[in-house]
DNA sequence: GTAACAATGTTAATAAAATAACAATAATCA
DNA sequence: TGATTATTGTTATTTTATTAACATTGTTAC
């Protein structure tokens, strides 16, 4: 099955607000009552949720947990997957933390830095390894997806090494667009386009 | 003129480029060549240009200068634009961090926190503020867009209160769907859905 | 000077995404 | 029970975004 990104990007949403429904001991949810949670359509709900091939039966909305349990059938992989941050730095170290809160089947493993202050100390919550090793701790620790938070001088290298060393998918929060091969997935993480997006809008508004 | 969001954000990397060229003391380039530095088409780059009404005239590539020139004006703001990150906490301080390093028409001049220890500091490079004075500091500074780095329960009400106070963009780094009235612009920043969405597809690479 | 080329601007075609329309059917209630 | 309502799943339509096609026009080489 071959979802569009978008609908990726939703299920991961669905997901979510469904595990606040479950808090919220809510059992049974309408597709327009999921829709507004995340300010989106009914029909766009259940346009997904027939690309996932789920279906309700019932009219008394989705089950909550079989709808969890069906977009993590998706979205998840059958084991945990293992991630490491690259560069522990103010950004890495807000990231890092971040994901050590959470728990699920994206596994943060490791963190890398050149910096000797850094390595081989616990930062964040996870054990920074020095940048030199990654090579070998890969493989080790069966690492496929790199969180890359290092400065831009050195993202293209670093990231053309991971690669070359067998990493599978890439979040890159550098500004610098990055070379991947197929088959390695990345997605680009802009903070500064999104923040010029903001504020064209906002003058185009006042305008 | 009325600009689709893709168009806004790819004259943001836009920009970015031309800015690195110039650095090159480049001061010509060609579609293609401006293309190939972000990975996309030059079919993509041209039509954004015909979009902005930008013309060469030249058949030497475009010239580098004008071009940030012409982005610039369309994208920025006549005078500069101030933004506030809220809640200065780990995620808070890399972005102002970030921030205060660059110059730009978006400037940081604030940010909020509750936390006694650090309001009335100076973290990351900017005062931090008392957040039960926002209402006062919007007006005061005139702050335009928020950065919203606060936990999950107060995101929703604490943007509920800033766009009273007269927020117009907010970019939301919170997992928390938010509401705004039309005349603010929201941008969602989503990490979890980011990262979950690499590691479906590297999933499906793998299968 | 002019033919060949290279790069642009624009229109046309295609693809992708979102929205609307609607038929089917379980639940509700007179 | 049977009509009504509400909600779903799916197909059709519209909108938006991307890609392709191509005519135009400086530039270059001869
Ligand atoms: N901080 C933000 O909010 C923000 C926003 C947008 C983009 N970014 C980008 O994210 C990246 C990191 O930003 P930051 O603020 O965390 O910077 P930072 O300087 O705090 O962190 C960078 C880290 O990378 C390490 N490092 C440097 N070279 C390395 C190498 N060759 N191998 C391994 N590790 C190396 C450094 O030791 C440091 O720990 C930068 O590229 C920046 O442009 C950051
Ligand atoms: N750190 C990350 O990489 C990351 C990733 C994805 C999402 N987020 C989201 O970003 C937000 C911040 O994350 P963080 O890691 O920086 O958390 P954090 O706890 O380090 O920072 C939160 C800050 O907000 C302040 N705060 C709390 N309540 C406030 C209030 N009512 N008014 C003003 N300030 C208040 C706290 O004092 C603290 O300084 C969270 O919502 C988190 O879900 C963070």
């Amino acid at each position: 099955m071959k979802l569009p990104g978008k609908t990726v990007e939703r299920l991961s949403k669905y997901r979510r607000t469904l595990l606040e429904c479950l808090n919220e001991k809510r059992n049974f949810i309408y597709s327009h009552d999921l829709a507004a949670r995340i300010h989106i359509t009914a029909v766009q709900v259940r346009r997904d949720l027939m690309l996932i091939g789920y279906s309700s039966v019932l009219r008394k909305g989705y089950d909550v947990r079989e709808l969890i349990d069906t977009i993590s059938k998706i979205i998840d992989s059958e084991e945990s997957i293992h991630v490491a941050v690259i560069g522990i730095g103010n950004l890495g170290r807000a990231v890092a933390g971040y994901f050590k809160g959470k728990r699920s089947k994206l596994n943060l493993v490791a963190s890398f830095d050149n910096d000797p202050q850094k390595i081989n100390k616990v930062i964040s919550g996870v054990k920074c390894y020095p940048y030199n090793d990654i090579e070998r701790m890969i493989k080790e620790l069966d690492i496929r997806i790199a969180i890359l938070t290092v400065p831009l001088d050195s993202a293209k290298e670093i990231t053309e090494e991971m690669v070359r060393y067998g990493i599978k998918g890439i979040l890159n929060f550098t500004t610098i667009p990055l070379n991947v091969p197929s088959g390695v997935y990345l997605e680009e993480y802009d903070m500064i386009t999104s923040i010029e997006k903001v504020a064209y809008f906002v003058k185009e508004n006042k305008i």
